[in-house]
DNA sequence: CTGTTAGCGCGTTCAG
DNA sequence: CTGAACGCGCTAACAG
């Protein structure tokens, strides 16, 4: 009753083990007659192989790393890394491979070195990394790892937070304030430079408050917008759960939304559209999480950034 | 350059691969002397083990599956799921493992059998299941599987629903309604006590709806309540997404909360405070899978329930 | 195209 | 308490 060995297929197919293992993990020239020979014999043993020895042969590891780059321990407890993380884990269990979650502090690069030196590493997926980390990642690491975000994998913020900020300039707001991602972050970027562009053309006013996707920058945010800028008739975010809370910031100062001021977010959490209807962009985490951690091991990497599409709802 | 490897410290030591091994897994005994050769040379080679190769040789997994029983595919998607497998993947990433996330389908056997005969698979923590299952797991995975939620590391919920359906009692409710979980999920059975408890206890008429935890369900539950029960003046639910659901559901039908009906939720979740306040209660997720991830491991199952607290907001 | 021979790096008997 | 030898299961390099 003991798990059946290639030794014990490669014997019953008439074959040595070699050639058995050629034909059954794909690689390299095998005759139509052994293959299936060996494939009959596989099936008949209902022999499944072994990824441990399989890896271990192979000088490969067993597990992704999934390294978020954030000065906040309780990074690891975001909804986004969390779905990024379960959908990588989905999607390598076919491979009989794990995720493996971790944070690194602002200053990666020791950390990185140590990543590069664990053999049961198999391939990295980074998040939360600025320009440079990209470009010095350790030798070890070059190859196998791939960058979720600005200059990675990514979603088309750009063109999703630009819509939001189109219809609210073709509803008549002319005085949007933005709060944008943190500074140290490469994904904070593109929707900083598509609002820039957008209120430049419109001659429009620039009003821009440093975030963290968090509520309670969210809401604080709502504070100092209304305090520099009392005339604003809109606050774009980068992220839903900043939307939230500014969303409340503005309740507690008396604000009506959308009739003082229009309200947008980013990701179009599932619970964004449950209450109140929250005006957002979507965000394909899942899929996106899945093509970096396929591009970490070696796949193509996808060389367009996934689409999102403005959501309408009551806060705009 | 080459990473130093068993031999090599053996070597160094003074002393066979196989008393290095000894002292650097802990296994076994050695001598005082060779026990500090061996850890001084590992400590100067910067010798690091590599965790597949011992993985192999002791017939161990890599990586631990976090098995989601349900019917819908979608279910790897749901934010519970996602926060849960988050922490088992940053719990196992210090022991080299990793974690794998799969769907079951409700009738899990012959899954289970195909899981205990992946030889990469070090241990299972198991959600979503009902009684049966765990009584019937094949024998291969026995030992080495933790049960997450009912019959197994789970949260009080009992404790933090039968808190909240006190509270709404004390505020005077008197036709409190329950939205519930699956039937086919054993962690549906604790609420449902405690609700049936209660009412009982206080002479309350049973109003109870089957739920799925998700927030189209709470809009559906919402207005099945009001058909059959229009009196009704507090709807309980099982998650915080349900309860949004009811919220939407509640405001579609004119009615006010929580003046004409108060609302609870269950998890509360991170943007549940944000807007519009959602009562609720607490749910450990994270601690909770990382304990179930130990004891799939080995670690002694914890043997109290985790602890939940209500947490009264604006819509109670 | 195929078999033989070496490993991959470590754990674990079993004599001594 | 220690070392030699073998096993874990598979893959890669090399002749043929």
């Amino acid at each position: 009753m003991t798990r059946p060995d290639l030794a014990e297929v490669a014997r019953r197919a008439g074959v040595s083990a070699a050639t058995a293992s050629r034909v059954l993990s794909g690689r390299g020239p095998a005759s139509t007659a052994s293959r299936d020979a060996v494939r009959r014999a596989a099936a008949e043993l209902g022999y499944v192989p072994h990824p441990v020895a399989r890896r271990l042969a192979r000088g490969a590891g067993t597990r992704i790393l999934f390294a978020v780059r954030d000065r906040r321990a309780g990074i690891l407890h975001d909804p986004y890394v969390a779905r990024a993380a379960a959908a990588m884990a989905a999607a390598v269990d076919p491979d009989g491979l794990g995720v493996s979650l971790r944070r690194l502090p602002l200053a990666a690069t020791t950390a990185l070195e140590a990543v590069a030196a664990d053999r049961s590493v198999a391939a990295v997926v980074l998040a939360g990394h600025d320009r440079g980390l990209l470009d010095h990642l350790p030798a070890g690491l070059r190859g196998r790892t791939a960058a979720i975000g600005a200059g990675g994998t990514d979603v088309d913020s750009a063109a999703g937070i630009g819509a939001l900020l189109r219809h609210l300039h073709d509803t008549g707001r002319r005085r949007i304030a933005l709060v944008s991602g943190p500074r140290w972050l490469a994904a904070s970027g593109a929707p900083l430079r598509a609002y820039t562009e957008l209120t430049r053309a419109a001659g429009l006013p620039s009003r821009v408050v440093t975030g963290d996707f968090t509520a309670e920058r969210g809401r604080a945010a709502a504070a100092t917008v209304l305090r520099r800028w009392p005339d604003t008739d809109a606050i774009a975010t980068v992220s839903d759960a900043t939307a939230l809370g500014v969303l409340q910031g503005l309740a507690a100062a008396g604000i009506r939304v959308p009739q003082d001021v229009a309200v947008t977010g980013f990701d179009d959490i599932p619970l964004a559209s449950a209450y109140p209807g929250l005006s957002t962009a979507t965000h394909p985490v899942e899929p996106i999480a899945q093509a970096a951690a396929r591009a970490a091991l070696g796949a193509p990497a996808p060389r367009r950034l996934f689409p999102s599409r403005p959501v309408l709802r009551a806060t705009t």
